[in-house]
DNA sequence: TGTACATCAGTGAACGCGCGTTCACTGATGTAC
DNA sequence: TGTACATCAGTGAACGCGCGTTCACTGATGTAC
């Protein structure tokens, strides 16, 4: 017996299933609110009466795409009781993930910046801020104990998210010299050496 | 007795200052021909003299801002002749140019995925895929003497220029947590670490 | 030096198009008694 | 169980607006002889 889903959850899915094809298949500037429709075969109406506006639809997809992002990147971490394995493991995940769902990468990396801040989103489950808490808390203890550089939690997501995400933007763009799988090989041991510790 | 400017090179200089501008000030969503037109005063006849269209501006204002940085990064490597005072030198010159360049850093940073590929671009002086060049050839002598970890040159270039951007893309979206004094204190040292080989 | 002509630079009214949004509405589902 | 009512879900025509682009044009500068 399935779970009493909202009623119109489907229709909502639906909608945010399009908006992410619309935005991998025809990029930012064929990323509106007609072409949603369209895709979905959902009614303007409809689509208001489930979010405020297009912002906040989109707002919705960027939270989503990210909560799964961060979800993955968590389960990298869990198996792992180091830092270095663990640092390895989340760099590592973070291409492979990407690789796997370029068009939530897409979502992820080049949607926030066109002005959509997740302020009228509606809410998703998980939300991408306590994934990100889990994550820091994770590389708590290994910050304490100094296998970790003493630095800032932003700064190690910094260090640590920065290359891949380097990585992958350019990969999604097109850039023929960016290799997933040499990345995937070579960068992760880089980034711990970034943010390896005294004792790490 | 000034260099004889091409005649309309004001004129296009004005239309890129003030595409320049504009972005800075109204964002990805306010960026439009007409929002240019209005601030520097040029006819929309005018643009399109000079420009094959507004994605053709648009091209050029990034090649210009994109050099505007390559320059700098080049000038901070330049003074140095060991790997590891240039890499440092580099990854806190982009910081440092971000912090002074935060339009400039826009238009490097978030304009591109827009759309906005170079294709149509006029020429500027000098141009980025140079400068890009340079930069690379600063760095061989220190691969092939194993002062930098043997990697191919992208690599190298996500891995000391991924934090940064991160750093900087953050910044400009306006996280309060980023302080950019910390990150050029900070990050300079951690990138090399990064790249830093078996000899360096 | 003067004249004729070609090219470059700049103007602004007018264009159609697709955009996000509104609104009055119908139909389906849930709740109360 | 049956009926009345409230809320939720979904429809689609119509809206105004700002967008990028075109075009026929005038004026300024450069070139040829």
């Amino acid at each position: 017996m399935p779970v009493p889903a909202k009623r119109g959850q489907e229709t909502v899915d639906r909608l945010l299933d399009a908006a992410l094809d619309v935005y991998s298949q025809r990029g930012r500037d064929g990323f509106s609110l007609t072409a949603v429709l369209e895709l979905s075969g959902v009614s303007v109406g409809s689509l208001y009466h489930h979010f405020s506006n297009f912002d906040g639809l989109s707002a919705t997809l960027y939270n989503r795409c990210t909560a799964d992002l961060l979800t993955e990147l968590l389960a990298c971490l869990d198996p792992h009781d180091n830092a270095a394995d663990g640092v390895r493991a989340m760099a590592a995940g973070y291409l492979e993930w990407s690789a796997k769902n370029p068009a939530k990468a897409r979502i992820v990396h080049f949607l926030p910046y066109a002005g959509y801040l997740p302020d009228n989103a509606k809410p998703v489950d998980p939300e991408p801020a306590d994934l990100y808490r889990e994550i820091v808390m994770w590389f708590n203890p290994y910050l304490v104990s100094g296998h970790i550089q003493p630095l800032a939690p932003v700064m190690i997501e910094l260090l640590v998210c920065g290359p891949v995400a380097a990585t992958t933007k350019r990969w999604l763009a097109g850039d023929p010299g960016i290799d997933m799988n040499d990345a995937a090989r070579l960068i992760p041991e880089r980034v711990w050496q970034s943010v390896r510790g005294p004792r790490g």
